[in-house]
DNA sequence: TTCTTAATGGCAAACGTTTGCATTCTCTGA
DNA sequence: TCAGAGAATGCAAACGTTTGCCATTAAGAA
């Protein structure tokens, strides 16, 4: 139906081997031929064909991009559509073409990597999330099959490619900058402790707390299923310790955003009765009221990289696993205040 | 290097064909001979290459997505992940895969289809936008691929399947929500006037505010590029009009979210001193503050059924174009109040 | 003029499937 | 016992490329 590469060979006179060569501006080819076969091409509407290719290439240039357990959260979030406008980005540089999981659900997920991986849909596959008890990776690495994960592996890192912020020092320095503020009340909200990210940076701050002296209780430090209901449950909590905290860690800008709702339904204000920081400098921080104070992560550099660092591990050059450290930086908007200066509500 | 039809063939005793045809569960291979293959199958992990399927079946089961313009606002915005979330949802239950192009300019994403399109990368198309001066849509009716676009066509609405809102009729519900609450100074601020969403929506207030004998001078009236700055901008000339509105009409909940913080800043209360509606009901509208009373376009419905109705267009039950309109509702939160309760600011 | 060699292009196999048609096998009924 | 029917399976071509190797041509050297 469609106009073959063999059409264009009987139109132009010359075999469907010199077509193809054409196509690849192959150096065996004389500029005269090239031009006289191109020019057939453009007559006729021409068009590669890339199943034909890629069966006897055993090459997609396609990578697969494993979106986390409940892709209705991450698609939510806009931590993950920066990371996927990054990836994006790098594969159109690259020329490589993305086919994304569908599956809702952690098993859905896996037949779908399954497909891709066994069908030889994919060339490659960048996973979102790190976490543990995840049978992806496994998986990946026992068909070696090329992956890059973003978020430090929760094992063998020294073995698996991956990108991503060292969040340990980023919740370190989140602390110290609330510290050098004067803050000694800090209230910590992680996220999903099942993904490497959450246990990561609750190191930190243990570490930049422990660092200073300072001992907060247990009852300061909270896990936050995304979900604002949540958001309200854990803020009465938080206000009702014994000495609540003048400032609270949030895992992002997202939650954040739902934690400001719930301390603005209790009257708190921000950030004169409570200092907030959260993470991703997402383009919610910059539209929060008041601007939040976040770090910014680099989500789309964060992307960017994987991609990067995947296609060159198609390429075949790399011998080790090399890893990206993207670094992150507090960016200071007005969610936060010294100590000092807050009001005193009692 | 994997193990491909022929392998499982010779192991089992049985014709390449066969084994095809034990892959496609046909009832002209017997139960037995089923049953033997399938364990084969098994033992050699043997698992179907997607290409040579395709090529010979000239299906790939995959649908492309054409992102708009530029992917790096649509990604920021929450309405376009909940699409990408619905028409995901889609795929998955008919078993489709799915292909987005990542180009970033309005050229490069024609690039991107075209190489999906006459490289036969994928069965069909949803445009994730409706847009007039576009070369995409044309391009497709030409060839006669199938697409659906979400968004009413600029021309030939007839000819097209389409997923859509009635943005006109929305917009003047709208509109007779804030009269009903007895405003007769509405700002209305738009988005980019390329775009059919946009058109349409002013049309419908339009209608609705002559229905009502309200005149409003033409400097109520803004159009917002995506850009907080521009948010700014527009706020103050909107505040210093003779008689300034006391309700405003916002194209999305992101702009909507930039508006409530550049009033904010110029001292303006919500909904005390001024209203808000905006539209699309993502979650940032419960989690602004306060939250945001706004339409529910149903994203995540609109994408779910432009997938819905490519793959009914792809297995060819269609003889015409069929379009759905995914009926919209206001959700009503905090960011409206009756214009007689309102604060008097002179 | 003849031989050598480089440049150019063609042949055909291969990639992993599907499918129309042919073939083989197993019954059934006379 | 055998023709014939129907069920089960096999054969081989086709899908659109790429690529190793061979064939042809032309040019240059002797």
């Amino acid at each position: 139906m469609s106009v073959t590469i063999k059409d264009v060979a009987k139109q132009a006179n010359v075999a469907p081997s010199t077509v193809s060569r054409v196509l690849s501006d192959s150096p065996r080819i004389s500029e005269k031929t090239k031009r006289k076969v191109r020019k057939v091409m453009d007559d006729m509407g021409y068009h590669l064909n890339f199943s034909g290719r890629v069966l006897v290439q055993q090459s997609t240039q396609t990578i697969g991009i494993v979106m986390k357990k409940s892709s209705s959260h991450s698609f939510d979030n806009p931590f993950f559509a920066e990371l996927l406008r990054g990836i994006s980005a790098s594969c159109h540089k690259h020329d490589y073409s993305i086919n994304i999981t569908t599956g809702d659900s952690e098993e859905a997920i896996f037949r779908d990597v399954i497909k891709m991986v066994q069908g030889k849909r994919v060339d490659g596959v960048i996973v979102l999330y790190s976490k543990e008890d995840d049978q992806v990776v496994p998986y990946l690495r026992e068909r070696d099959f090329p992956f890059v994960m973003i978020g430090k592996p929760p094992a063998d890192s020294n073995d698996i490619t991956y990108v991503d912020n060292d969040n340990v020092e980023a919740a370190k320095e989140v602390a110290e900058f609330l510290i050098r503020l004067g803050h000694n009340r800090i209230g910590y909200i992680g996220g999903d402790s099942h993904f490497e990210v959450t246990t990561a940076r609750l190191a930190g701050f243990r570490q930049a707390i422990a660092a200073h002296d300072i001992e907060l209780p247990e009852d300061l430090f909270k896990n936050i299923q995304f979900d604002s209901g949540d958001a309200k449950k854990i803020v009465s909590e938080l206000l009702e310790v014994e000495h609540p905290p003048t400032a609270l860690i949030v895992t992002d800008d997202f939650n954040a955003l739902a934690v400001m709702l719930a301390l603005h339904e209790k009257n708190v204000r921000i950030p004169e009765e409570m200092s907030i920081i959260s993470f991703n400098n997402t383009i919610i921080s910059r539209l929060a009221n008041p601007p939040l104070t976040t770090v910014d992560t680099q989500s789309y550099q964060l992307g960017y990289e994987s991609a990067d660092c995947l296609v060159e591990l198609l390429r075949g050059g790399e011998v080790f696993k090399k890893s990206v450290i993207v670094p992150t930086v507090i960016v200071e908007r007005e969610s936060c205040i010294a100590e000092q200066t807050m009001l005193n509500k009692k």
